[in-house]
DNA sequence: TGTACATCAGTGAACGCGCGTTCACTGATGTAC
DNA sequence: TGTACATCAGTGAACGCGCGTTCACTGATGTAC
């Protein structure tokens, strides 16, 4: 190994655990994460930061990327271990799998599905890790509605002026559905992530103590509406 | 009137002047509003603001109960206005008056159902006015039941052990409707609120430009797993 | 009706703290010849 | 292999700003007799 390689090896190490560090602090400061209070943590004085992150924002999309993407891995990786013919098996995997990093990493959920934080535009960066998990959804359609195991129609009809942004969905997950399961899809993904942040941001609280069971509930009955079990 | 009971009409002006000027920050800060910018926005000194909220945690509190009141006053209002008889037209007005009174009020809304604020607990104060929603669409569960509309069994089985919690609802809301009937009401509560975060926390952004029709869909779709239109 | 006293809103200074970012610098590590 | 130079991480001081909360105070308004 090079001298420079083992440099650039040693500025990944201090990056992560500038990140690390940051990860931590989510919890006391939310989204107004101070740098300065990151820098005390390292043992470091605040400007040293900005050999690593040319200003707090950077170091916000940083984590909101890292964010999206262990979220999506975790996802992913529930989700493979499943039977590929068990589709309500592999839907049911991704939703627990989110539902679990988002218990685990409370205050990294918030600042992916949270409140906006003012004054922060999150770059195009975020776009591709933030895709994983309606991907994800978008493989199951695929491969239920080429088994002929989910209908193009179901339940309410679609609303011909969705054809277009339904249409770009296919396009973009290369999902290959007809774009009224695409609109069933949709309706669940927000339902997933519905459950989850009323959960995590105590909407719940003192109104359901069986979290677990009400969860598991929710996505068995928006798989029905896809079409999954039955 | 006596002379007293103008400086209390006066005190009251003042308190809801600190509030509407506190509201127009919330758009700037989220919730780490900021004291002194309210109270130079009033033109008074900062310590000014303490004889009328003995902290910054009590105006933040005034300022969730304020906006769950006005939400649930929103839906109620546009609830009662329609036909007793028409079930899923109440449903949807109810659902239509929350999106709009969001994207109206999007740091209000973000206030109440984004992530909770570092450092923050709500008192008890704010759980009545909490319950608006949650209320109104019980007597829509309530007066579909009872009028045979709505079937107490439909779509995924309730589990079990989900019944404690969903008998004290059905009791807390008067709603004398079965526990499963209560669980599918769960749910769309739930989407409801879901469909409207995603919007107003942009993660619908690139990916869905009809959003009243989607929303739209989205009520109509759950109201069918309620029972509603057939 | 007039006067003495009490209430109360708002002031202004201060306490003790926080923040992001810039900049000239030191000293160690790596590179080129 | 040894030396001169370049790169780069981290320092420490500073800029210019913010914050919530306390406290003794002034002066207007209201109350009691």
């Amino acid at each position: 190994m090079t001298a420079s390689s083992i440099r650039a090896r040693v500025r990944a190490e201090m990056t992560d655990e500038i990140k690390a560090a940051a990860r931590r602090h989510l919890a006391a400061d939310g989204a107004n994460l101070s740098l300065r209070a990151v820098a005390r943590e390292m043992g470091m004085v605040s400007s040293a930061i900005y050999r690593y992150f040319a200003s707090r924002d950077e170091l916000l999309t940083a984590l909101i990327v890292d964010a999206y993407d262990a979220l999506g891995a975790a996802a992913e990786r529930a989700e493979a271990a499943v039977d590929r013919a068990d589709l309500l098996g592999r839907w049911l995997a991704a939703c627990r799998a989110v539902r679990e990093w988002a218990l685990e990493n409370p205050h990294e959920y918030a600042l992916i599905y949270g409140s906006p934080v003012p004054g922060y535009a999150a770059p195009q960066d975020t776009v591709p890790p933030a895709s994983r998990v309606p991907m994800l959804i978008s493989a199951i359609l695929r491969d239920g509605f080429a088994a002929g195991k989910l209908p193009a129609e179901r339940g309410e009809p679609v609303p011909g002026s969705l054809h277009p942004d339904l249409a770009a969905l296919v396009e973009e997950t290369a999902a290959e559905v007809p774009t009224s399961l695409m609109a069933r899809g949709m309706t669940t993904w927000i339902q997933l992530f519905g459950a989850v942040s009323f959960e995590l941001f105590g909407q719940l609280n003192n109104v359901v103590e069986e979290r677990t069971t009400f969860f598991e509930y929710q996505m068995r009955s928006v798989a029905r509406l896809l079409g999954l079990p039955d």
